[in-house]
DNA sequence: GCGACCTGGGACCAGTCGGTCTCATCCAAT
DNA sequence: ATTGGATGAGACCGACTGGTCCCAGGTCGC
């Protein structure tokens, strides 16, 4: 039971590319085939459909996806840069990522409308996101770097929403600069709306 | 000629609800003829590919976005108010619109990847929407309503970006307040960031 | 080194894909 | 009312779809 294992893995890092950048609808098997290198027999060894092949898929470009937003965040210590650090990863930080652009956006995109597995994938992956950055926030507030008067789940929402639209708009026009303004507007943002500013108290009253 | 070309707006009408539902792949012809109670033959008479009429539907589709963001925002006369209509008719009017969501992300996602006719459309329907905030923006500068140091292309894809996004999000979550939430911020924006303060000599200095 | 099981190849399947073509019918101008 | 072009039905096409299955060969634990 190891090299199977092996052979499982492979394709899933390689079917993650082809899902990522083509869609579900768009992803043949003969796609999945050619990328891997294994005859549908192959495949079908490890995986019991299409549809159980991308959800595996998904839950790796997503692993990477998340790790790689976070990286480098864990030691920082004041919780609004730590914030600021998650929004340039988000924007610097996309070598290792799995190719095809954000795999939430992707996948939520194009499972709107039918497979509820793989859009509910898509869901709890938001769903993970926004909790962290959420935990985050309120971390901050216990801690008094972020105001009181901040709401961790809208601010949460706030940046991921930026983040991904702009990303949209960065990949349709082939150009990084609508995700570099977004960055800047929601360190802006975090600097002006979201620090605690400095008082002699510490406290940080509403 | 007249019965053929109604025939043919009506197959684009029904085809771009299917389209922008189910993407390019995910429509298959067959979906197109249930929707459209044709044969395929009655369909392949008016568009040469699936593709050509994939782009009709797009641009019926996305005419319609546009007439409903922009709808009763000529008659507003300050720019800065006329921007936030702009921002409030994208979260507010939702009926006659195609169903599916936005025509744009939807197609901008669907096609990132092959279908460089579709892709370039929805390139250019971006293009069309942020030249239109962008030329009502400088309208604001030269009338002394906007600041002069906002930078009309950057504005306009801020409130681009962050509408799309906070779109996607509301949608995977199947909830609104995602929506809601980036809209107040815009409006926010506009209002601290963009609206001419009042001065004594009506000039606005960089 | 033996035996059992794990692994992957590839033939095969029914169904569906996008697309073509022909022909009967419908409509509209005369 | 006639007629010629516009229209749509539907049979047909080859390619390809996701999926199954069996068998040969490889890879294990022993």
């Amino acid at each position: 039971m190891r090299k199977g294992e092996q052979t499982r893995q492979e394709i899933i890092r390689k079917a993650a590319v082809i899902f990522n950048q083509k869609g579900y609808d768009g992803a043949a098997l003969s796609d999945l085939m050619r990328a891997t290198g294994l005859e549908k027999g192959g495949i079908y060894r490890h995986f019991g459909s299409k549809q159980e092949l991308a959800v595996d898929a998904f839950d790796h470009a997503w692993k990477i996806a998340m790790d790689t937003r976070f990286e480098g965040t864990e030691e920082i210590p004041n919780t609004v840069d730590r914030l600021k650090q998650i929004v340039r990863n988000f924007r610097d930080r996309r070598t290792g990522l799995v190719p095809g652009g954000c795999p939430l956006l992707n996948t939520a995109i194009d499972c709107d409308t039918g497979n509820p597995k793989l859009r509910a994938k898509a869901h709890q992956a938001l769903t993970s996101w926004l909790d962290r950055m959420e935990s985050i926030t309120e971390g901050g507030q216990r801690r008094g770097e972020i105001r009181s008067d901040v709401e961790p789940a809208k601010l949460a929402t706030l940046i991921a929403s930026t983040l991904e639209g702009s990303g949209m708009v960065s990949r349709l026009q082939r150009n990084q600069k609508p995700l570099d303004l977004a960055c800047r507007h929601l360190e802006e943002y975090l600097e002006t709306k979201v620090r605690a500013r400095k008082s002699r108290t510490g406290a940080d009253k509403t």
